[in-house]
DNA sequence: ACGCCATCTAAGCGCTTGCTCAGCTTCGGG
DNA sequence: CCCGAAGCTGAGCAAGCGCTTAGATGGCGT
């Protein structure tokens, strides 16, 4: 069923049908073997197409993994974003991020593994536009972490390191997860929730003053 | 200087000098464009030779990628065994470990990214190998929680999980590091030995009793 | 009924890839 | 002084690559 899921509305604002499985199958295809292993000859192989049938919908074999990475890359940000702008403070706020965001990139491994791994294979413009993207993920997660120093909830010496660890401690699930290991992406993200407040010196009582 | 420290003793072991020449370069090529998408010629063009020369040292391309990823797997190892056998109680033991691996893998980000990124293009055997050597390094970092955990200088409810934890945390540090940013992979590497002593419970002070 | 456009395929073009091989040089031991 | 081994090159092969093109097919508006 998590397999099923997968395919399912995450890439519902692509269109027509066959674009869809195209894209699909790039993305096992570029998870297994990474972008230049992958041959559209293997993509189109997957989708149940010919080989030349790629290029009605993409132009190239890049502008493929671009719309893989910019739909991936806005899924994302978009999860961090809901949760910087949820109700709550600064320590559930932050928890809420990790959670979603860590669960997202286990549930949809194989996504965010093509997304975060892949993106230097993009042509310099597309590769620009991915990185201010990720300038935002950045800039989402140390905002959270920014309100709880203000607020007296957190305790870091160092916001913008500390943010950027979080992202990468985060972003770096899509590497090692596999679906057939004993931990579900739920307990991996009530996990890494509970290791970040500990990380931004959140010790779950009240603050009290510090030094 | 930090480029030249890298060509300097890392790769000591590697003989003949020509050898080695090549497998710097290939160091280089992997580290920029990826396995896959660096050629034969790339490799030998960069060491200053004609592309047929790679074949008297090396069987194939993927050889060269094995000896590569060997070398460096044993590398990182020998950092966290040494802070694990090392002097010291838990914590400082932890944060040793972690000061180095990290350091280590921002000042030698070229080669690390090609070691931690680049496995999956090696061959079944050794791929298999590699990943026996990275269960080791899984080890040595639960090693010394499980210790702390046992003196109650660390309060971890998860040991494996946080082991993980830590060591993807530190591995990360290859994609993103780069030498022309603000830190040092000195700063790095004490900014993340504090997150890490946070991450298990290690509060600087003696522990007590928790809940 | 008919033409039109979107979709898809079979065939294949031009190029690059990993790798090979015959032959040239260099150099230490007898 | 010569010889064989080791290191290296120039030329090139077979295979596979991304991508193109000409033509078949099917559904839709009129």
């Amino acid at each position: 069923m998590g397999t099923e899921a997968e395919r399912n509305g995450e890439w519902a604002e692509v269109t027509p049908d066959a674009a869809r499985r195209l894209l699909t199958a790039g993305v096992q295809a570029f998870a297994e073997r990474g972008y230049h292993a992958t041959t559209t000859r293997d993509i189109a192989g997957r989708a149940g197409m010919s080989p030349a049938a790629l290029y009605i919908h993409y132009k190239t074999k890049e502008e493929l993994l671009y719309r893989i990475s910019s739909v991936g890359h806005r899924l994302a940000l978009g999860i961090l974003e809901r949760a910087r702008d949820g109700a709550g403070g600064p320590a559930e706020r932050l928890a809420d991020a990790v959670r979603h965001f860590v669960r997202w990139h286990a549930e949809h491994h194989t996504t965010a593994r093509v997304v975060q791994y892949e993106l230097g294979a993009l042509g310099e413009e597309h590769y620009a536009e991915i990185v201010g993207l990720r300038r935002e993920t950045d800039a989402a997660v140390r905002d959270i972490i920014e309100d709880g120093v203000r607020t007296g909830d957190f305790d870091v010496p160092d916001v913008r390191g500390t943010g950027l660890a979080v992202v990468s401690l985060c972003i770096d699930v899509a590497r090692w997860f596999t679906s057939d290991g004993k931990r579900t992406p739920d307990e991996i993200g009530d996990l890494y929730a509970g290791l970040v407040l500990r990380m931004v010196g959140c010790t779950g009582h009240r603050p009290g003053d510090h030094r």
